[in-house]
DNA sequence: TAGCCATAGAAAAACGATTTACTGCCTGCG
DNA sequence: CGCAGGCAGTAAATCGTTTTTCTATGGCTA
């Protein structure tokens, strides 16, 4: 095991401004000043500011966050809330902190765990440490807030709130286009938890195209969920019960892809092999969807973008205070793997790729 | 869809200690001695800390943040650097989020994505905006620093961290002994890549375990990841190359469940079936371990737990400054499922549970 | 020679809390 | 009568910056 280097010295707590004035014989105005670039320190002749800079760094200036932050009122600082740390919630976290990295904000994260006293409290506590701005995944919020607000996969119409969306609509065509193209009449479906966000919308764009297509909703191949977690184990009672509701069917539409792959277990214990049996399609295509066995056919949402179309939307705002879209849109995508064919090879490994803002 | 509510006023950003001082004809001195409950406030009457409390909540009063933490060098803050949100990591940070949570503490995560750069400057901006200190998840640290840093999967000895890890000695030892009992002798092995910090360690641990147990470890059935992601392709083109090693083996030994699915489903492309032609074991009992299919057989580590005892000993070594533990362990468990047997049912799916320490 | 501008920098007032010393005023006690 | 001690607070310093306003000197111009 390779020795302990203690390297670089521990960086004591830093020196403050004004040791460092008093170091160089300066007033901190003038200091502050040249380390800010600030305009008026065109006056400061070059040499003075190298001296500045130099002593800077020998003797490891680095400004008080909080002193600045006080006097500024900038935190450079965004607070993002989520039910719970997901797959979904990561990728689109992933997304979120490239962005913002880059422009060199921070933020913190939180999850709520659908606990509704929680949803009140943290954009409060937030808004206490003086977050310029929140990102709300998969979250209802009711109030506004003296701040931009940003909700992935939101569908509130509330006054200065961002959302973040994808299309619906297309997203159903696409997985019902396929299964019907694919032969199949008979298909289940799963409604999303109440919790989700996402549930009422992805349900209603089903019904819309299911009848503009001319396809019936038998009511005994719906089902509901009841509870929503981050692992698959939310898709797999769902579907003990749909099984005993009795229908009939040939493919089953899953609410997202956890689910889906829970779905998948549950008609394996139940003797049902999927696709032969059934065909499932999931929603999202978060990484282990392609490697699950069967690798998934999925409505691809591009979380990781859709992450980072939000930290920017966020920052926009924050540049140009007064214009606040209210909506974003990206697109879906369809992509077929085993789940609905037989099997494939090599598996369809690629990942997301496009998106459209409207 | 339900009518936008537009709930409790947007709470304007909230008024000052002072401003609130002034409406009550008091100075802020005894507003802010009772508003914190400072052993001060014993002088103040009954009546005025009602009249106080009072005005407080009716005005909104909520304190200036960095005035705050400016005034009492607190933050309430912790860092959290990570590679990337994977599964692992996801799991590890609601754990620790948990208990930062429920003692008040606030937490922001950074993910470096191995690159040294970004390790070397993370904690140093985290520094700026005054952690108590940080945790890092599979990241090696070369410095000391000025506040305590917890390492999860460390294994490096540096002054001022405290190692959380496994015992992987046991670990080794669960899982050669379960594979040797299944009647396997000629079992592959996989070592991880060398930016994770845990590959190395885990490594000697099964070379001593089977060298204990009088198993060879042949170098044509030894392979070495060459890179890591969070997702199971890192496991794919390493079973190709032990593949073309052309050695024979009916069990793996994976370094951890992401690539162990990446590993099966290489197998299978290769027309090797999980268990019946190679049984796989994993490492991390990840959520999906338990729903892939085949399930998995893992060696689990107690994830969340580890991530509430990483917080937990960092909050305590927050409090009496001075006592450092080196080293926290936690016990591994081995859950059988399908992947090295013929298929159960139901399916395995309980999750994790104790914890030692010492 | 008055007026003006550029140069080089400093003083002082914020930002919004916390905290250490005080200040009067009363009352009870020896 | 003198004073200790409790009561009910307050003044002022401080945390480390940023920012607006100011000064002092010298040189140039009209």
């Amino acid at each position: 095991m390779a020795k302990p280097k203690t390297g670089g010295i521990p960086k004591n707590r830093s020196i403050s401004l004004k040791a460092l004035a008093e170091h160089l014989q300066l007033s901190p105005t003038t200091v502050s000043l040249v380390i800010n670039r600030s305009k008026g320190a065109s006056a400061i002749p070059e040499e003075t500011q190298r001296r500045i800079f130099e002593a800077a760094k020998k003797l490891n200036y680095r400004p008080n966050f909080y002193a600045r932050s006080l006097r500024t009122q900038r935190s450079f600082m965004i607070g993002v809330l989520h039910p719970d740390l997901s797959d979904y919630v990561a990728l689109l976290t992933s997304g979120i902190e490239d962005h913002l990295m880059r422009e060199g904000y921070f933020y913190f994260a939180a999850g709520h765990r659908n606990n509704p006293e929680l949803i009140e409290e943290y954009p409060m506590i937030m808004m206490d440490r003086a977050v310029e701005g929140i990102i709300v995944i998969d979250t209802p919020l009711n109030h506004t807030f003296p701040f931009p607000v940003i909700a992935i996969s939101g569908h509130r119409n509330v006054e200065g709130i961002t959302n973040v969306v994808i299309d619906h609509k297309r997203a159903a065509e696409l997985a019902l286009g396929h299964l019907v193209q694919s032969g199949h009449r008979n298909i289940a479906f799963m409604k999303g938890p109440k919790v989700s966000s996402d549930s009422e919308v992805r349900w209603q764009s089903i019904c819309e195209v299911a009848d503009a297509m001319g396809l019936a909703m038998k009511p005994e191949l719906c089902v509901e969920m009841e509870f929503s977690t981050p692992f698959p184990d939310m898709g797999y009672p769902v579907i003990e019960k749909l099984l005993a509701q009795g229908g009939r069917f040939t493919a089953l539409f899953a609410f997202n892809d956890v689910s889906a792959i829970g779905a998948i277990r549950a008609l394996r214990d139940a003797g049902m092999e999927v696709p032969d049996d059934v065909a499932v399609v999931g929603f999202d295509d978060i990484p282990s969807a392609a490697y699950n066995t069967p690798s998934l056919t999925t409505i691809r949402q591009p979380l990781r973008r859709m992450g980072e179309i939000a930290a920017q939307t966020l920052l926009e705002r924050l540049r140009k205070k007064g214009a606040a879209p209210g909506e974003v849109a990206v697109e879906p995508e369809l992509v077929i793997r085993e789940s609905t064919t037989s099997r494939l090879k090599p598996s369809n490994l690629q990942r997301e790729s496009e998106v459209t803002a409207k």
